[in-house]
DNA sequence: CCGGGGAGTTTGGTCAGACCAATCTCGCCG
DNA sequence: CGGCGAGATTGGTCTGACCAAACTCCCCGG
């Protein structure tokens, strides 16, 4: 204990206080998804600090995810606790993306890992609705004459479906983030393609055999598969090279 | 395409313009990490917006982790461009976790697939220096007489410097972010132990023996063990019921 | 000549007060 | 009975001011 003996308090902001009492009432159970927060001007009030210092905590917790603020009067107005981790996480991812501090090769990566974790579960739970969800995804991406950014989203439709399937509403999240973050990367590595209907190609057949194995709840093999899937992927996107954004 | 048919354009606020402003500049390169924004009263007139606006894009930025800001004139003073991904992430995981969004399940299972991932990595890349920082963090947890706490700042350091070991970067800062979301959940389960000794005792031999696996270069078992290390302790965890906070 | 101690400057932190705009409520009037 | 408009509620934005931390730099005394 020689080193950083008397450490000065950090002189803590105002907005990081008020943060803290409203991350208490998510604690105690005060406040719960789809309450109402108080009116910032009532805020002011019972915490007696600055309308300004308030919209700042506030804005923390929409960058969260964590609510949503509308204007008016209705039921669904003013600032509501929501629940939108995802949003929240890829924003978060893209610009730390964007600033380099994720390799690509590193979220993909997670991305093998968590998706292979997310066929394993699939593959033992899901239900039929979940599989026909992702029939209904493998015929959209199966449509001719689909566009790239097109096929793109019902890719990753599918992989979130696979999550859900899966049942892990975190896992979910964070593949709907990591896809979010790096839709940009890819849809321009796409463009640059040599053969794209050869691409798209391997990926449906690799699609169909995910699926396959899920609804034959073969755990060890749709784990092996999307883990390919995922890494074969990686592949063929950083072989045309870094796209400027 | 007969549904959400001329869905209005909606009202973006200013600060999330301000917003997309910074965040061209990350995108483009013009700023990178350590580079300095400029100061707040200067974004007003470049921008053309209220110092306000700025300040809530500004904490926005913070709470992602991108910035830091400080008051003064020296060379690490006014706002600099960060890259803290794990604090931002740790509040954000935090704040929903308290808002029961993620179940702790989901969280641990989300934690065996990333760390299983780390072990198998990190047996096949681990410097000697990261091996060295592994048997340090070992010793430290077999230090007797250690509080809870103490205790489990080790445990955190050590998965920690396994996934370090990975290479990871995202998945490192994944695992910082777990595990400082659900450090209250932890402290708390630990002590409503029945048999905190042995309870310790266990962890510290699966740590050893990861360890082990990992010097060895065993990257099955150095992810067989961690997988279900992680498992093992989720259920302790859950034996002794949810904490309240 | 050297060094310490202010004064001044820069920069984020905070506040007060005002006005705008979206949206709903409710009662009046046709 | 129905529609429309006034008013209330609430977030969004701006202006302008002052505080406090932290550095720079120069002046004055030794």
């Amino acid at each position: 204990m020689t080193d950083s003996a008397w450490e000065p308090v950090p002189r803590t902001r105002t907005y990081e206080l008020v943060l803290a009492r409203i991350e208490e009432q998510f604690l105690t159970g005060r406040l719960r998804v789809g309450d109402r927060l108080p009116p910032e001007r009532e805020l002011v009030e019972l915490l007696g600090v600055s309308r300004a210092a308030i919209r700042e905590a506030l804005r923390v917790l929409e960058a969260q995810g964590v609510v949503r603020s509308k204007v008016g009067t209705g039921p669904d107005s003013g600032t509501v606790i929501a629940a939108l981790p995802s949003e929240g996480l890829t924003q978060l991812l893209r610009l730390h993306l964007a600033l380099a501090n994720f390799p690509l090769a590193d979220v993909f990566e997670a991305r093998a890992s968590l998706e292979r974790s997310s066929a394993r579960l699939a593959a033992e739970h899901a239900t039929p609705g979940q599989l026909a969800r992702l029939r209904e995804l493998l015929a959209r991406m199966d449509e001719p004459g689909l566009t790239r950014e097109e096929f793109n989203d019902a890719d990753t439709a599918f992989h979130v479906a696979l999550a859900e399937a899966a049942g892990n509403r975190l896992v979910t999240d964070l593949t709907v983030a990591v896809r979010g973050a790096v839709r940009h990367t890819i849809l321009g590595a796409f463009r640059q393609l040599p053969d794209w209907e050869a691409e798209v190609a391997r990926l449906r057949a690799e699609h169909h055999a995910i699926h396959r194995a899920v609804a034959e709840a073969d755990a060890d093999r749709a784990g092996e598969l999307v883990e390919a899937h995922v890494r074969g992927f990686h592949q063929v996107i950083a072989e045309v090279g870094p796209q400027p954004t």
